[in-house]
DNA sequence: TGTCTTTTGTCAAGCATTCTTCATAAGTAG
DNA sequence: CTACTTATGAAGAATGCTTGACAAAAGACA
């Protein structure tokens, strides 16, 4: 008599309500909620809604936002993420770029600065430029360092997410297992989350325009190759950390095209934005980086429109399989040659949908990436708000309050 | 001064706890643990962990097993997982056969029966066959209708999982969304838990030999060619659940050969055990089936040997798709054809390891099914175990007496 | 304006869960 | 056989949550 399936329903008290952190994650979405609203959502009862109420109201976390309409007696007062609590700092190193923002808990940048960066001046340099601009930035947005509640960090190469560690990073010099935490936690004290650069474009992708999507698979094409692969609603980053990296898969078409990682006939080496502007070039038309490609096919020169749309579909070829096995409900184009993205998803949409099965494609959305630029900078941001936010962080939070009182 | 690191660990009470099934989760791994043990372990009070042993202990859950070795003082009474306290349903449905087992809940065959059965004579009639046969084979291990904590069933099609229904199943006329839980409850008043074939023999191959590894990938190649994906510890079933289904990725060498799919080139038209068979047929050698080819392997023939390592290769250019997309840790090749395994994963891992980028194949291990014929029906009871033993389910089978006296 | 409705805030009492403390049992080592 | 060590069991205390009740607030409707 213990294993049937009512009994689920019938659990008493604290088993089916969800811990300590559950009604603030509730109100994360950012709609407002009543009292009321939160108590059969919840499950707890008033007293304990409003008590709960109070100490996030205490903390700041959510704010009163009006009165809803009454339904024919005393309106009811209305609560709702407050995302202006605190902030968190976002970084998004690339090859040659570096980018740091402050954003609020609800993703809204306040302030936002990029430069010119190389990678390869090694982690100390790097880390301190970004401390230096984060207090900088912060200033700026009107806050102190302790408002901030987590750093997300984005770097061009493999992580070890658990660490926050580089792992053999191809273009990082001076970075392999550098312990970039460690060196965030000299000037904030607050949780560092480093991740590989397309992932958190995945993330940040996904939290601008699919949040209702636990399935999603972001492609970067920029002078490379790279995907973010979001599966059952999480980043999934595979054994070492490498998920992701389909620059390198074979494709017939270039099996005679040579490619720096020493292999022939690597997707990156005939469709990347590196790989497109040097075939216009053996055609006779000037173009060094994927930017001069884009200008052209921005200045509606038809042999790099023809060429774009062409890495399209050997893209397209790459991404049947990606499809096949993840099954995903979203592909994203994004990075800089999604700046040409008619006609690189034009290429993409050709191949996948002619190709895949119908199962995986009826449903599936191919679209290029509405974060655009900010995707990388956005997702950062967010891999710290989750962080700082998580049920866990939340739970702490309120649970010391009470445990302070009792101690 | 609420967000610091330290805080976590101070969380007090239930807080830091883990909730109410979580000592049980502790124990599942079968090692026998005294009570000081898991004082530490969960960071509960020896009278709490007491109190749970007893439920855990009335409820047949764990049992005693001799006390531990004396360290100078009383020596302490030790206990362990008692997979004997109850049962599990599993079956495996193919094309052609079908079967059935019962297992304890440690996933111990007890009782099993198979024998040919066509899918195409629909749900009914099969599904008639399973609770029949259950009921046998129940009756042969000793058991009682009631015993059975889960039914895992797994089909030769896509399953919406959270309802256990196919989906357009290509090759099971008259089960498109054939309600199969409800059917089984006309008989057993347990969770059922339906699945994809190769998703359960994926559990299946994991749970037997890779119990450590969150990133796994199975392959089945017999008639057809599917994959199950094990990422970050769980099955990934993808938006429609169709996941894993890469028959039909276009390979290269394959591009004039048909697919009874409507595409030309499919992994499956080229690799598959069927396609390997025609293949053989077309050479003057007499295969029809994949056991066939198998048989002319066993018996030495070079021209088969051949064609299982060409397949091997083949399926190898897709693999390195998969292995970069997902970065798993193992491979497992499985499936009638895996019986040939040394060629086939022979081909598979001279492909794999020269394509791949470093990163991915370091660690990365290749191997043939560990599990081989009995992996589906040793998923489909891990399924159900799961299910059952589930911390929500666990902490229900607890909370619930408690909840009892209370009401 | 007065009454009704609905929401909110607050208090007291009860209960469940867990922790702490103390007493007892069951071994080992000398 | 005694002293010591460790495990076990039971009672008491604290905490947090729920239930239930009641009063106050604020708008709707007659």
């Amino acid at each position: 008599m213990w294993f049937t399936e009512g009994m689920l329903t019938h659990a008493g008290q604290s088993l089916g309500a969800p811990h300590a952190g559950g009604l603030f994650q509730l109100l994360r979405d950012g709609l407002p909620r009543t009292r009321a609203e939160l108590v059969t959502m919840t499950g707890l009862s008033r007293p304990t809604v409003a008590q709960r109420i109070d100490q996030l109201l205490e903390l700041g976390l959510i704010a009163p936002v009006g009165d809803a309409v009454s339904t024919g007696g005393r309106p009811s007062s209305q609560f709702a993420f407050n995302p202006t609590a605190r902030v968190v700092v976002a970084a998004d190193f690339g090859a040659s770029h570096a980018r740091a923002a402050v954003t609020d808990l609800g993703g809204t940048m306040l302030a936002a600065h990029a430069e010119p960066r190389s990678i390869a001046d090694g982690p100390e340099a790097a880390l301190a430029w970004l401390t230096d601009t984060a207090l900088r930035l912060l200033d700026d947005a009107g806050h102190v360092p302790t408002d901030v509640a987590g750093i997300g960090i984005g770097v061009p190469g493999p992580v070890e997410f658990s660490t926050g560690r580089p792992i053999n990073p191809p273009i990082m010099p001076g970075w392999d297992r550098f312990d970039i935490p460690a060196a965030i936690h000299q000037t904030f004290d607050a949780p560092v989350l480093v991740d590989n650069d397309v992932n958190i474009m995945a993330l940040g992708e996904r939290t601008v325009a699919w949040a209702d999507e636990d399935d999603l698979i972001f492609i970067k094409v920029a002078t490379g190759i790279g995907a973010g692969v979001i599966s059952g609603g999480s980043l999934r980053r595979g054994a070492q950390g490498a998920a992701g990296d389909i620059g390198h898969i074979a494709l017939a078409r270039a099996s005679d095209v040579p490619c720096p990682c020493g292999n022939r006939g690597c997707i990156e080496a005939i469709a990347s934005g590196k790989a497109v502007a040097h075939s216009l070039t053996r055609d006779g038309i000037a173009a060094e980086t994927p930017s001069d490609v884009i200008a052209l096919v921005k200045s509606g020169n038809v042999t790099a429109v023809q060429a774009v749309r062409q890495a399209g579909r050997d893209l397209g070829e790459v991404l049947t399989a990606c499809v096949s096995l993840m099954n995903p409900a979203v592909i994203v184009i994004g990075g800089t040659m999604a700046q040409a993205a008619e006609h690189l998803v034009a290429g993409v949409r050709e191949v996948v949908y002619a190709r895949s099965i119908p199962l995986s494609t009826e449903h599936l959305t191919i679209a290029p990436s509405r974060a655009a630029s900010d995707a990388a900078i956005l997702g950062a941001a967010q891999l710290a708000i989750d962080a700082a936010l998580s049920p866990e962080r939340i739970a702490a939070a309120l649970g010391l309050g009470v445990a302070v009182l009792s101690a």
